[in-house]
RNA sequence: GGUCUCAUCGUCUAAUGGUUAGGACACCAGGUUUUCAUCCUGGCAAUCCGGGUUCAAUUCCCGGUGAGAUCACCA
């Protein structure tokens, strides 16, 4: 297409035509739940698409809100899952600090500005005060606006008093990525606080400030800020910045589909999931396909499968819900796509104690029986104990089986003895095992049903095991012949 | 209450102005020489309601209804 055609104007830049510099600016408030972090992976799959930029910037504006040592968890969490950010608090950049407290000066030059342009203004008025404003409006049924209380004389701004924007109410439509074409009157615009009388500036302000400064491309961010975007929009307008491509991402809503998750409502710490056994690959797959999919009928998807064909555009406009099982579903696909190398380095912490003595040939031996039985790593000790520990004979489980109910524990135990006779001098391997299992099949007339589930029994007395001669075999010989023993002895 | 947003199986979603409304999770049933799991096959199950435009609406428009968000010196 040539650079004559005439094109269609839109009010935003397309995406395709710049470099984004994304970024998550979360405040250290405490861990993060599935619903911070899906917004940071997004923000971060736009960068990488386009050979971006993402960057990690702290929000901590809100000294009383802040819970120390949550910068930490912050990059923990993210780093778990494979985002990493190139500029951001503990790796620096050309626009640092990144972390907004440092960032004071900047906030308030900014400010003076729009003093100077007579864009903002002291608030005199007392918390009491306003609050009388604003009951009076409630009992006159009318919505409450501070401008409709602008003083006529504010005094100067001397840093001690809560600096107000200074509003210009109007008609807005803009475009959203997500949500298209969007649109409010002038009731929506309202002076709001740029610096608190702390001193500290507010999330509105300075983050328009930073995003500004630091080249933000794409605004990324949850739903809750679709109903303020307005006033972003006039602050712009009157700092005399262009606005950023905005997208809002629908939210993550709690399983109940009521509300929207939350650390309230039992959302839990992204690193649980890796304590209990969750893969980062299948979190991020869980994530991008919550409220994103690519149009085909494809579900797994890698990291750079979602880098190659995320789009902000196939963003989904409605919440969705948090879906535990649909989670843990994709986990079981994940752990079964790693080779046997890989998951068994994931597996370190969750092997069972009696484990800790086993070889990691041993180790990895037993772990390619149950690969195709995990659904968590934390599945692991369940699944395998009795590989590494003696296993005591129960033999009220066999009661529980319905095909050996029938049968008399003296004959059980006649079997038994015919399997461990046929097993002494049978090779080891899972192969010879089977054959001498078909063998054992013909000379005692017994169905497989009854046999298998009788000698997987006896040598694991757990309910459930792989296959009977992949498990003998790793078992070996010697342990196969003593624990038949053991159980012939405590029929 | 003002403002704003959203609406396809139970859940995540696909699709189109004309389809038997597709897939996945979950659930149910069967199969793979025992169990559990994997894997395979089959089944159940959806366009919120009412108008309008149209030959034709789930799709476009309007109005309801429902759900959610926001209305802080929080972000």
């Amino acid at each position: 297409m040539s650079e004559e055609t005439n094109t269609p104007t839109t009010n935003y830049q397309t995406p395709t035509t710049i470099t984004p510099r994304t970024r998550f600016a979360p405040s250290p408030t405490g861990y993060m739940h599935v619903g911070g972090v899906r917004t940071a992976l997004f923000a971060w799959l736009v960068a990488q698409k386009d050979g971006g930029t993402f960057i990690l910037r702290i929000e901590d504006t809100d000294k009383v809100r802040e819970v120390p040592g949550s910068i930490e968890q912050i990059e923990k969490s993210l780093r778990w899952l494979g985002i990493e950010w190139t500029e951001g608090v503990d790796v620096g950049g050309p626009y640092a600090p990144y972390k907004q407290s440092e960032r004071l000066d900047i906030y308030t030059e900014w400010a003076h500005k729009l003093v100077d342009s007579g864009r903002a203004y002291a608030d005199p008025y007392s918390k009491e005060e306003l609050e009388d404003f604003r009951n009076s409006a409630i009992a006159n049924k009318k919505p409450f606006l501070y401008r409709d209380h602008r003083p006529e004389n504010p005094p100067v701004w001397d840093g001690t008093l809560p600096l107000r924007f200074k509003s210009d109410p109007k008609d807005y439509q803009w475009t959203d990525v997500v949500m298209g074409d969007l649109s409010t009157g002038p009731e929506a615009i309202d002076d709001f606080i740029l610096i608190k009388s702390d001193g500290y500036p507010t999330y509105n302000f300075c983050h328009i400030i930073d995003d500004m400064l630091m080249g933000i491309t794409h605004v990324l961010r949850s739903q809750e800020f679709i109903s303020t975007t307005p006033k972003f929009l006039n602050l712009y307008e009157a700092l005399g910045i262009d606005r950023p491509i905005l997208a809002t991402l629908p939210y993550v809503m709690a399983i109940d589909g009521k509300k929207k998750l939350g650390k309230r409502d039992g959302a839990k710490n992204i690193l649980e999931y890796g304590y209990d056994g969750y893969l980062p690959e299948a979190m991020m797959n869980f994530l991008a396909t919550l409220g994103w999919n690519d149009g085909t009928e494809q579900e797994i998807f890698s990291a750079e499968e979602l880098i190659a064909k995320f789009s902000l555009d196939r963003v989904q406009r409605s919440p969705a819900r948090f879906d535990e099982k649909r989670l843990l579903w994709l986990n079981g696909q994940w752990i079964r796509k790693l080779s046997l190398d890989d998951l068994y380095k994931r597996c370190a912490n969750f092997w069972p104690e009696s484990a800790a003595q086993a070889s990691d040939n041993a180790k990895k031996q037993v772990l390619s029986l149950v690969q195709d039985r995990l659904k968590t790593l934390a599945d692991l000790p369940l699944l395998t104990a009795y590989f590494f520990a003696e296993p005591t004979p129960d033999w009220t489980m066999t009661s529980d089986n319905k095909q050996l109910a029938k049968i008399p524990r003296e004959e059980l135990n006649d079997l038994l003895i015919s399997a461990k006779s046929a097993l002494e001098n049978s090779d080891f391997d899972a192969e010879s095992i089977q054959i001498t299992l078909n063998a054992l099949i013909d000379t005692t007339g017994q169905k497989p049903g009854v046999l298998f589930s009788l000698i997987r029994l006896a040598v694991s007395w757990a309910p459930f095991s792989p296959a009977l001669n992949d498990t003998l075999a790793t078992l070996g010989h010697d342990t196969v012949q003593s624990r038949l023993q053991t159980a012939i002895d405590a029929a």
